[in-house]
DNA sequence: AATGAATGAGCCTTCATTCAT
DNA sequence: CATGAATGAAGGCTCATTCAT
C-alpha cells in the first residue's frame, strides 16, 4: 500500500503519478519498467517518490489492485440489472463490456495481461496473491448459479468452464485487436464475439441436448 | 544463429549450455535474462559465450527455434498417421501429445508461451518473424480439410477456429498444471481433455445441429 | 549539454570533474578515453557520472565547447582593439596569444587538436557541428576584411588564406613545444613566429608586388 | 618487426593480410581497431595471426614501416633527376607527387596521417622512433642544399622551412580533399598547388628581395 | 605451420534505493 | 512534505592474448 503521504496529495498530482506509472508498467515488463522513468515524467523528486511508496513493488501492487477496481466498477456500471439476465445474453454483456473498458482504458488491461500471462508464476503470486480482485472468484458464483437454474450441462465442472470463459474473453480480445484497428467502432468485433458465444452455447448449454 | 563455434563444441558442453540457458530464459522476461548468470551456471566464461552466440538475441532466437523444432519432433512420432484420422480423434490426440510434450521437456513450452503471451508485439516479430515454426499455419490447413470435409460447420471462420483451438491447448495445459501435480500420470488429464473437446464438439462440428 | 545536476555542484567538484575529464580527453582518443578513469580519478562514484552527464559523449561536447569559449574568452583579452589593428600586426597577436593560451591551458588546445586533426570526418560532425565555436568563421572574415582594403593579393582565395593560416598557426605551436621546454619564456618563439610571419607576409600581402 | 612464418607465406596471402589490416588501422585509431575484425577480414586464425605477428603493435609497426617505404619508392619514381632540378620545380613535383599517391594509395597516407596527428606523443615515440623512415630529413637536406646554392633567403632556419614544407603538403592534401570530389582529375589541385607554392616562393625565395 | 577455444579485464550504461538537508 | 546527490551492483558486450592440439 502506498503511505499516507501519497493519499494526502492534491488529487492532480496523485493522478498524473498514477497514469504515468501505469503507461511505464504496461508498456514493460516488471523489471524493465524504470522508477528512473517515472519520477521524471511524473515530474517528481526521486526523494519524493519514496515518501509516497515504499518502493518499487509498492507501486505496482497498488496499480494492479486499482485496475481490478476500475474494471469491476466499469463493470457494474455497464451491466445493471446482471442477476436478472439469464447466463448467455448475461455473458454477451459481459464481453462487450470487457471490450468496451479495453478500448476506454487500455493500460488497466495491458498491465493486468502483462502480469497474468508474463510474470513468473512466483512474483505473480507474490503481487497477486494479497490482492482481494482475483477475478475468477466472481465468474465460478455465477456460473455456478446458471447451472443450478439447469441453464448448463450438469457434467461440466464449473471452475472449469469460468476458466474458459475468462481464457475466451481474454483471447477475444487479442484476437480482435490483431485484426482490427483499435478505435474503429463495435460492429466487426460483436460478429466475433457471437461467433464465440455461438460455439460456447452449444457446447455448455443444456437445451443443446 | 549461433557460429559454428558453437557448434564445434562437444556435445555434454553445448547441451549444458543449453539447457542452462532454457532454464534461463523459460523463467525469466527475455530482459530479465540474464547472460552473466547463464554463463556462470554454465560454468563458461564471458569471453566464450560471445565466441558461441553473436549476442542475447542470438542465443534467444535459437532457443526458439530449437523449441519448435522439438516439439514438432515430438508431435510427429506421438501422432502417427495423422491425416487418417477424423477431425475430433486428431486433435485429442494433439491436446493429449502436446501435454506430454510439456511434461517431458516443461522448459520449452514455457519459452514458447512467454514469448507468445508477454513479449511486444513488436519484439516477438523481431524473433519468431524469421523462423520457420510459426506454429499456426500447419493447424488452420487442417481447419480447412476439416471444414471442406464436413466436419466443422460451415459458417465458421477457419482461421477463428484455429486461434481458439490453439488458445485452448494452452490454457488446458495452465489449467492442468496448476490444479496438479505435473509428475502425476495423465489419468486426471484425460478427464479434463474430453471435457473440454466435448464442449468444442458440441460447439463447431456439423453434425452437431 | 550536462544536466542540471551538475551545474549544482559545488565548484570545487564541478572543477575537479572537469579537470580529470580534460586530463582524459586530451591525451586518449575519445574512444580510448574511459569514464572507468575519469570516475576513478575524480573521485565520484560512476552512478554519480550519469547524474551529470547523459553520456560520454555529452561529457565530451561539453569539454570541446568549453575549450572553444575559454579560447575566444583568453584571447579576446589579449588581443583588445583588435578590429583597429592591421592585418599582419594582428596576426602576430594572434599567433602569440594562441601560444600564451596553449601555454596557460596546454589540455584544452591539446583537446580541440585531437578532435580536429585526428578523429573521422563524420565523428567530428557530430561533436562540432552543434556547436557555435567553429573557428574558422570568425578568420575567414577577417582575411576578406583585409582583402579588401588592399593589405592581401587580391588574386587569393580568402579560404584558402584562412585555411593557410589556421593551419600554421597550429603548426607554430608544434614546431615550438617539440623544440623547447614549454615553461620557458616566450623569447624564442617571438623569433619563431617572425620568420613565419615573414614568410606569410612576403607571400600574401599586397606591397609585396 | 613480423616473425619470419610471416614472410614464409605466399605472397597472396601475406598482401592480403597487410590489405586488410592497412584497411583496419587507416580508419580507426591504433587502439579502436580490432585484430579481431582483421583476422575475420583476412580470413586467417586468431593463433596464425600470433605466429605472424608477436602482437598488435608489431604488426602496426610494420605497416607504418611499410607506409614509408612505399612512399619513398613512390616518390623516387615520380621525380626522377630530382637532384637536378631547382629548389621550386622541384617542389611542385614533390607536392603533386604527394597527391598522386594519396589518390592511388590513399591507405598509406591516411594511416600515417593518423599516427601523426593523434596518437599520443609517448606512443608516436614508441612506434616510429624505431622507423628509418623519418620524413623530414631528406627534405632537411635538400632545404639546406638549396639554401647554400643561393635559392632561399639566407636568415630563415632550415629545419624550420622543412618543417613548414612538410605541414604545407599535409595541409593541401586535407584542404583539396575537403573540397573536391577525390576521383576527379588534378586540374584544380594543380591551381591550389600552384597558389600555395607561389605564396611560399614569394615568402622563402631569395630572389625575391 | 595452422588452428580456434578459452579467458578475464575492461568498456559504457541503467538501476532501485538511501539519506542529509 | 520535498529534494536531489550519492551509490555500487548489475547489465550486455569487445578486446588482445595464450595455449593445447
Amino acid at each position: 500500500m502506498p503511505k499516507q503521504t501519497f493519499f494526502n496529495l492534491p488529487a492532480e498530482k496523485r493522478e498524473r503519478i498514477t497514469q504515468v506509472a501505469l503507461d511505464e508498467f504496461s508498456n514493460n515488463s516488471y523489471h524493465r519498467s524504470s522508477i528512473n522513468r517515472i519520477v521524471e515524467n511524473a515530474n517528481i523528486s526521486k526523494g519524493s517518490f519514496y515518501q509516497y511508496f515504499s518502493n518499487k513493488k509498492d507501486l505496482y501492487r497498488y496499480l494492479i489492485d486499482k485496475a481490478g477496481e476500475e474494471k469491476i466498477k466499469f463493470l457494474q456500471k455497464e451491466i445493471v440489472d446482471y442477476d436478472k439476465l439469464e447466463f448467455f445474453p448475461f455473458l454477451r454483456k459481459l464481453f462487450l463490456a470487457g471490450i468496451k473498458f479495453n478500448q476506454s482504458s487500455p493500460y488497466y488491461d495491458k498491465l493486468v495481461d502483462r502480469i497474468y500471462r508474463s510474470e513468473s508464476e512466483q512474483f505473480k503470486e507474490e503481487i497477486i496473491g494479497e490482492s482481494k480482485y482475483k477475478s475468477n472468484d466472481f465468474l465460478i458464483g455465477y456460473v455456478k448459479k446458471a447451472r443450478e437454474q439447469g441453464e448448463l450441462k450438469e457434467e461440466l465442472n464449473p471452475e472449469m468452464i469460468a476458466f474458459l470463459i475468462t481464457e475466451l474473453s481474454v483471447s477475444i480480445v487479442d484476437y480482435y485487436f490483431k485484426m482490427k484497428d483499435p478505435t474503429e467502432d463495435l460492429e466487426g468485433m460483436m460478429e466475433i464475439v457471437d461467433d464465440m458465444l455461438e460455439i460456447l452455447k452449444s457446447g455448455i448449454s443444456e437445451d443443446n441436448s
